[in-house]
RNA sequence: GGGCGGUUAGCUCAGUUGGUAGAGCAUCUCGUUUACACCGAGAGGGUCGGGAGUUCGAGUCUCUCACCGCCCACCA
């Protein structure tokens, strides 16, 4: 029988995927176990296009899907994408720009058709990337955070909230992004270090002479100045207080006022107060009933607020112009240099402004309560555990959600106005009517609200709206809320993990996931954030196509310890493509010995001592691998699984295999093959999760899939197969040392390890004598020996101890004896060392009394293994001289 | 300012109730033997960031210092 044809994931990955979708393989398979598996994607922006993180993030959802469908569960893997408001609005916006048209140019409507039918073509690229890594997702169930379900949903969560008062419209000072010209969240300003000038002004007093000097980073923001604030205690501006100074240039006149806010320690002591530009000046004003001069129009430029040279230039350059007047007017009094951190809007990268406008808001406080109450209740669990702590942190000192935002492309707030300004919200306009006429006894509504909704409010629904509510009848609502874990990176536990916990728990009373499992960043091989202007990216695609979606998989979820970045380089994808071959050539191997011929596994009372250790290693590994997977350590998983695969079972069993195979004994060449057979079902459907092509690809080329009746992907683990008497397992454990020992001295004593030699052995216990004897085949194969003696012919060339027995080995005449009695004094040393330790050890008082039993007893024993090896080498070594 | 991580072999990292320091890659030597050179066999390489403490015993627990990284808040 023939070879498998080289593995190339190539010719295998496109294939396999295109068959699982066309037979459904990833459908939920109904069944009546209590218990179910249940994941919902966090959706990718529409315009998105995979990267690492996405890699990541994926492998390990994919790895828990299809290991929990293996174990028999009913699993929906829920996918779906974000229409994500901004990014989209600018991607499309950017595409007409190129045809010299603008978003206004065309109108609200024409834009969003637009918009649409960017979507429709463009939008399904993430999906399709997402399916070559080999997602397996229910795509049948594939939803968008625009699509008329979510929407609906949205809809009714706006109203709900609303008509609980916990989503309200205020007017408060927000961020404001001036390049987008639409406010945002405090999560979408970033804070950034920037070295920058800090510039004394002289303020007159407006009835001597006198100055008062504030410091400020921002000196356009004076036109709108409202007063000057010193803190009571201030001995310096005591008598000021209650005082009128005037505004250079403007020349307005404001009062100076006694608050805590200014602190004597910084600038000056006195600080300019600005209510309509700055958070904290904001809250002065209101404790202080400051009027509040907004002097920005919405593009950032200064508006008629403020002197005509300065009407309409941006805020920037107004700065820059206003220092030199002042400057020329002798206002100012000195410039430092200073550093401090400035807002920048996390999309734009432009300086975010705080700006006084109306905006929708979500009463954070109120749904954070039940969010921090479940989490402490543990109903939902981090992992690792730690996270919890930020969550909480930031739950704790939530501030109200801005959720409005002055775009186009999202979901418009269902909210209407009326003639005089009346707020009705509703779920379309035709209840808006209604409550009109009954509310207000008017049929008017002149317009809807123009905004959008944040496209973070829509995604905070996505566990329960994805599967169907507000249909609460739907049968996976039901079946899988709630989710069995979320998997997500720590990037936006705030953004998205702390919302849906508020709204899965208000609108559903559950918590939206069991677990959340939390995992790092992927870097580049130095540890530096990959991105673009640095070129360190690695293109996930890119590697897909030089080693293939399995190699990928399998490097990103072995390097996924928790508590660290992912620093992922190229060599350890190399590597574990290496192993993805290993494996293939392990089938081929069976194939070349005729193991898939056989018409069922026929397996019951396994006999030989390499079978049954196999079947035993493979059990214990079996077992580390699901707990590995069951704690979320999917590093130790793929390391152990890795062992068991090539250190365990092609290192040793195949190898083992082979004189079993080759041997006349017609039993033995039987067992053996049903060994393999048996062994090599429980690897590909252990390996499924982590590499799922090869596996279904082997399972195919292999008589598995007739066997089973079933393709891999659906396949359930069975029981495992269980040994009759397992004594036998540790005689190979011996072999294993005996060859290895065997090996290293001749290698050490530089015989070409495919020399046969013969062995004769001085003192060896009747115990192994046995062990050798029952596994000679074995042990002559593996051991490259010719011929082994154990009734102690005596020798003198090539003694050795062995295992801890006296040896000998007739090597011919190449033997160096000078070489030989090197290493064994090397040897020596290390024991003399190691003996001084136990005993040292064994002679404190206190070791004896206060150690556990088995720790003393094992140091006993340590001690006089290493003293008869001692005495075994020290004799030899005379010997030979 | 508040909080969280990290520091173990040349590199990347494991090390789960404290009990003889591990893996992969890289390096060196040897090698084609029923799969596999994307391979096999063997070897070298570590005072576990520094210091102190608890303990019979510390990579592991406590304290402290140093360096690196991240998050949140503030900044006149």
């Amino acid at each position: 029988m023939s070879a498998f044809k080289s593995y190339n994931h190539k010719d295998i990955e496109d294939k396999i995927y295109s068959y699982w979708e066309k037979n459904k393989c990833f459908k939920p398979k109904k069944n009546k176990n209590k218990k179910y598996f249940s994941i919902v994607i966090p959706p990718p922006n529409v315009t998105g296009s995979l990267h690492m993180g996405h890699a990541l993030n994926n492998s390990i959802q994919d790895l828990l899907v299809r290991h929990n469908r293996n174990k028999g569960l009913e699993t929906l893997w829920q996918p779906g994408t974000d229409h994500a408001g901004i990014a989209t609005q600018l991607v499309v916006e950017k595409q007409l720009f190129k045809k010299g048209i603008s978003r206004k140019d065309l109108g609200r409507e024409k834009f969003l058709k637009e918009v649409w039918k960017w979507k429709e073509k463009s939008g399904g690229i993430i999906t399709d990337q997402l399916k070559k890594l080999g997602s397996s997702c229910d795509w049948s169930r594939d939803r968008f955070t625009m699509d008329k379900g979510l929407s609906k949903a949205v809809l009714k969560v706006f109203v709900n909230l609303y008509e609980k008062k916990l989503i309200y419209k205020d007017l408060k000072l927000t961020n404001w992004d001036t390049k987008l010209q639409t406010a945002i969240s405090d999560l979408e300003v970033v804070q950034k270090n920037t070295k920058g000038k800090l510039y004394y002004i002289k303020y007159k007093l407006a009835y001597n002479d006198q100055n008062i000097i504030v410091a400020t980073t921002r000196p356009e923001t004076m036109f709108g100045d409202t007063a000057i604030a010193v803190n009571p205690k201030d001995e310096r501006y005591k008598e000021l207080i209650g005082k009128e100074v005037i505004i250079p240039i403007s020349n307005r006149k404001i009062k100076i006022i006694s608050d805590v806010y200014a602190d004597p320690d910084q600038g000056s002591g006195a600080v300019k107060i600005t209510p309509a530009h700055d958070f904290n000046d904001y809250l002065v004003g209101k404790r202080n009933k400051l009027n509040s001069i907004n002097i920005l129009n919405k593009d950032g430029t200064l508006n008629e607020n403020v002197p005509n040279d300065y009407l309409n230039l941006d805020r920037l350059e107004a700065r820059k112009k206003l220092i030199v007047e002042l400057e020329q007017k002798n206002y100012l009094d000195k410039i430092e240099d200073i550093n401090h951190t400035v807002p920048y809007g996390d999309r734009t990268n432009s300086i975010i402004e705080p700006l006084l406008t109306e905006q929708w808001f979500v009463d954070a406080k109120k749904l954070a309560k039940e969010a921090i109450r479940q989490v402490k209740k543990k109903n939902t669990n981090f992992f690792p555990d730690n996270w919890k702590k930020t969550y909480f942190q930031w739950m704790e000192n939530i501030e109200p959600w801005c959720i409005s935002r002055q775009l186009w492309w999202g979901h418009q707030i269902p909210a209407w106005y009326t003639e005089d300004g009346k707020i009705i919200v509703a779920e379309n306009i035709l209840e808006a009517k209604k409550i009109a006429k009954k509310k207000f006894k008017t049929a008017k509504i002149l317009k809807q609200d123009p905004d959008v909704l944040d496209t973070w409010f829509s995604s905070a629904l996505w566990p329960f709206a994805t599967l169907g509510w507000p249909n609460n009848k739907s049968y996976e609502l039901k079946r899988f809320y709630k989710t069995s874990v979320l998997v997500t990176g720590f990037d936006i536990i705030f953004f998205w993990v702390a919302r849906m916990m508020m709204m899965g728990l208000y609108f559903m009373k559950e918590v939206p996931f069991e677990d959340v499992y939390v995992h790092a960043l992927v870097r580049d091989e130095k540890g530096q954030k990959m991105s673009k202007s640095k070129g360190n990216v690695i293109d996930p695609l890119t590697i897909i196509n030089e080693f293939g979606a399995d190699a990928l998989r399998f490097t990103l979820i072995s390097m996924s310890s928790p508590g660290r970045d992912v620093k992922l380089s190229v060599d350890r994808v190399k590597g574990y493509r290496n192993f993805i071959t290993k494996i293939w050539n392990t089938f081929s191997y069976c194939k070349i010995n005729n193991i898939f011929k056989t018409k069922n596994i026929k397996l019951s009372n396994v006999k030989n001592p390499a079978n049954q250790w196999i079947i035993k290693t493979l059990n214990l590994y079996k077992q580390k691998i699901k707990n590995n997977i069951n704690d979320y350590r999917f590093d130790e998983a793929a390391r152990n699984i890795y062992l068991y695969i090539w250190n365990y079972f092609c290192d040793w069993y195949i190898e083992f295999s082979k004189p079993l195979l080759n041997s006349n004994n017609k039993k033995i060449i039987e067992e053996t093959k049903n060994t393999l057979l048996y062994v090599q079902r429980e690897n590909l459907s252990l390996l499924h999760a982590f590499i799922p092509f090869v596996t279904e690809e082997l399972w195919n080329l292999t008589n598995y899939k007739k066997l089973e009746k079933t393709d891999l992907v659906n396949f359930n683990f069975k029981k495992d197969f269980a040994l009759k008497n397992t004594k036998s397992t540790k005689d190979i454990d011996f072999i294993i040392n005996f060859i290895t020992d065997l090996r290293s001295i001749k290698a050490k004593l530089n015989i070409s390890p495919g020399n046969f030699v013969d062995v004769n052995i001085d003192e060896l216990p009747k115990q192994n004598q046995k062990i050798i004897y029952n596994n000679e085949l074995i042990v002559k194969k593996l051991g490259r020996i010719n011929n082994f003696d154990l009734r102690g012919v005596k020798s003198k060339i090539g003694k050795v101890v062995l295992s801890n027995n006296k040896i000998s080995i007739s090597f011919g005449d190449e033997i160096d004896l000078d070489q030989q009695i090197l290493i064994l004094d090397k040897k020596v040393k290390i024991l003399e060392n190691e003996i001084r330790n136990s005993e040292k050890k064994l002679k404190n008082d206190s070791f004896i009394k206060k150690a556990p039993e088995n720790v003393v007893n094992q140091e006993k024993d340590l001690l006089e293994n290493n003293k008869s090896e001692y005495k075994n080498l020290s004799e030899i070594i005379s010997s030979l001289k």
